[in-house]
DNA sequence: AACGAACTCAACCGCGCTAAA
DNA sequence: TTTTAGCGCGGTTGAGTTCGT
């Protein structure tokens, strides 16, 4: 391997041997010091300042890199030592070959998220995101020299074919990006437990990877346009794994609500949604030869490198916490008939177009350009041919796509009286709430989340109701005066499908998101047990399944209990919470160990779950959940 | 055995974000 | 409010390795 030969220090030595033998070491570069201080080293890293490093991380804990050069004399920036120690020498890192299982989660991140290797090495305990993109970068170039469509071919026809058999959203794509809208909620998150299905061990089936976010991948993730190249010429040597799509096995079930929501036959909007890179193909007369059905034409560029802009769909920014996978997580809890491209679509769908009506993404993306819809055109024709010849049945939406999820109701109301003009998403409540309703034809007749809630919670209390009256009373005016709020990308689980209340499964499915570091402490989750997680600024937290008052038998609500670990203004806290929107009365501020509660509820009407804030007081009634 | 192409992966670079000063 | 330091992420580079001819 690269630099091995560098690597030659053969053990640790005496501290000033060390930084001698970092100069002495003859390897790598030293950088001119830019302010008169003592030249940096780059290039290979050697044993001794490995030694070095780790002795530093050991004695004063990781961060600080800057630090370490003062603190240790090792002669590397802080950047360089970050990395060192994040893709090398922390402990619990995965040394070897990915595992089939891997490398199938891998594929099927990389679907749903993009290029985002770090996102992806949250998903995978003891890998990195180096190590993660190098083997997708090496994939890539793999399957291209090979000539082979970078997802099954499957995933995209199917999912192709099924966009012409299911309801459109009109203008609401999901891909108009806000992508300097800090507040984005990601898709991702709503995705990672279906993700994660793949590689627990107790999940029946092996769905694969969903058609739609194949698809979505394969037409949005600008870097990879996965039609491949056009010129499939010999592979003169093909190393690794012949199991490029380690896991499938060529058939897979898919529904393509993503799709669904161009059905418009993708439209202009929908295509530059879908990845206006598609058209980042050198050749432009090529595209017009090229067709979906044979999953030809690469868009890669010439150079063989794919354009580095971000997927549209995926145009979510998050502010996290240093921990880099804080959306493990909650997004899990009740997920497991969550629908990730539903979910998609309603996360694209909350990030709503400007005023113009344009996409944020026209002009942020340097690929839109007419020929988009040429190609969409086309693939359109094709696919549209191909779907006449074939079975109209295949229609496999579930009756919770878009139209009917976009049921999602934002809560408008809720936004407005509680003094918030905007919403997380950088949008106004009424604007977000408008398209909602024009969106899914819906009108504003239907009752926001937190009428929903409030009304079911009035009409339905039952006689053993385990609150007491006064807690009804407490929570209800809590509940009833606009401080509910709503789960912005609430929809994921699917219409009509109901949580699956085993905590086992659940706290497993959490665990899996979250990696060994913290399995097995979720492992142990228990109703109303706390877990401490300080990486996710959350201080502890805890999930409750719970039959909840005001909502039908078959129903469950979940609790989530936390305290806040430092004082938060709400918008923050809206971020750190994320997926859920749990408004808090302007110029409030979270005190620090304070606790609060949020409860979801998950609506058997809409099948979406619904978040509601609960104030203090209302969170030390509810103890006994 | 030699050569060269392909491959792998460690490391660097630039950019953007956040928090603190 | 502005500046700055720290940090993380994604893209790129290039040296070493592997393999086919």
């Amino acid at each position: 391997m690269g630099h091995t030969k560098n690597e030659r220090g053969n053990g640790i030595f005496p501290k000033d041997q060390m930084i001698s033998s970092l100069i002495d070491d003859g390897d790598g570069d030293f950088e001119a010091p830019t302010d008169g201080g003592v030249a940096l080293k780059k290039g290979p890293w050697t044993t001794a300042e490995d030694a070095i490093l780790i002795d530093y991380v050991k004695k004063h804990g990781e961060g600080n890199w800057n630090a370490v050069q003062k603190h240790s004399g090792l002669l590397r920036c802080g950047k360089s030592c970050r990395l060192r120690w994040a893709n090398h020498l922390r402990p619990n890192l995965k040394k070897g070959a990915f595992t089939q299982e891997e490398e199938q989660l891998i594929i099927e991140l990389h679907a749903k998220m993009g290029n985002k290797w770090a996102r992806m090495a949250a998903h995978l305990p003891g890998r990195t995101d180096n190590e993660i993109k190098n083997y997708w970068n090496t994939r890539i170039k793999r399957r291209q020299r090979a000539g082979l469509p970078l997802y099954p071919p499957e995933v995209c026809m199917q999912a192709l074919q099924e966009s012409h058999n299911t309801s459109a959203v009109g203008d609401k794509e999901p891909h108009d990006t806000l992508q300097n809208d800090s507040y984005e909620i990601p898709d991702v998150v709503f995705d990672n437990l279906k993700a994660n299905q793949n590689v627990l061990p107790y999940v029946p089936e092996l769905p694969g990877i969903s058609a739609s976010s194949m698809l979505m991948k394969d037409l949005g993730t600008s870097q990879y346009y996965s039609f491949m190249s056009p010129t499939i010429y010999c592979q003169k040597r093909l190393r690794g794994p012949t199991t490029i799509f380690p896991g499938y096995t060529g058939t897979v079930k898919s529904e393509c609500p993503l799709f669904e929501q161009f059905e418009d036959g993708m439209s202009n909007k929908a295509a530059q949604s879908f990845g206006a890179p598609f058209l980042v193909g050198p050749d432009p007369a090529a595209k017009n030869s090229q067709s979906f059905g044979v999953f030809q034409g690469s868009h890669s560029l010439p150079n063989g490198n794919f354009s580095a802009s971000e997927p549209t769909l995926e145009a979510v920014k998050l502010e996290l916490p240093s921990f880099q996978d804080p959306e493990t997580d909650f997004s899990s809890w009740g997920t497991l008939s969550c629908s990730p491209p539903l979910l998609e679509s309603v996360d694209a769908f909350i990030q709503s177009p400007p005023p113009s009506g344009g996409l944020e993404s026209d002009s942020l993306s340097p690929h839109n350009s007419g020929l988009l819809d040429a190609v969409f055109h086309e693939a359109k024709t094709l696919s549209s041919t191909k779907n006449h010849a074939s079975d109209k049945s295949s229609n496999s939406s579930t009756p919770g796509d878009i139209t009917e999820s976009s049921d999602f109701n934002i809560c408008k109301t809720a936004w407005e009286n509680c003094g918030e003009p905007f919403s997380p998403l950088g949008h106004s409540a009424s604007s977000l709430f408008s398209e909602c309703i024009s969106a899914s034809g819906s009108s504003s007749d239907e009752p926001s989340s937190g009428e929903t809630f409030t009304e079911s919670h009035r009409k339905s209390e039952p006689a053993d109701n385990v609150f007491t009256p006064e807690i009804q009373k407490e929570a209800r005016i809590q509940l009833d005066t606009g401080h509910c709020d709503t789960l912005l990308a609430s929809d994921w689980l699917e219409q009509g499908s109901h949580y699956d209340p085993d905590q086992t499964f659940m706290a497993d499915t959490i665990a899996t998101l979250l990696g060994d570091d913290l399995s097995s402490e979720y492992k142990n989750i228990a109703a109303g047990t706390s877990i401490s997680s300080p990486e996710w600024g959350l201080g502890s937290c805890a999930w409750n399944n719970m039959p909840f008052h005001g909502i039908p038998n078959n129903d469950v609500a979940q609790i989530l209990h936390f305290t806040c670990p430092r004082n938060r203004q709400p918008a923050r806290f809206r971020l750190w919470i994320r997926y859920f929107v749990i408004q808090v009365e302007p110029n409030t501020c979270l005190d620090k160990n304070k606790k609060f509660c949020a409860v979801s509820r998950l609506d058997p009407l809409i099948g979406v779950p619904r978040i509601y804030w609960v104030n203090e007081a209302v969170y030390d009634a509810l103890q006994w959940l």
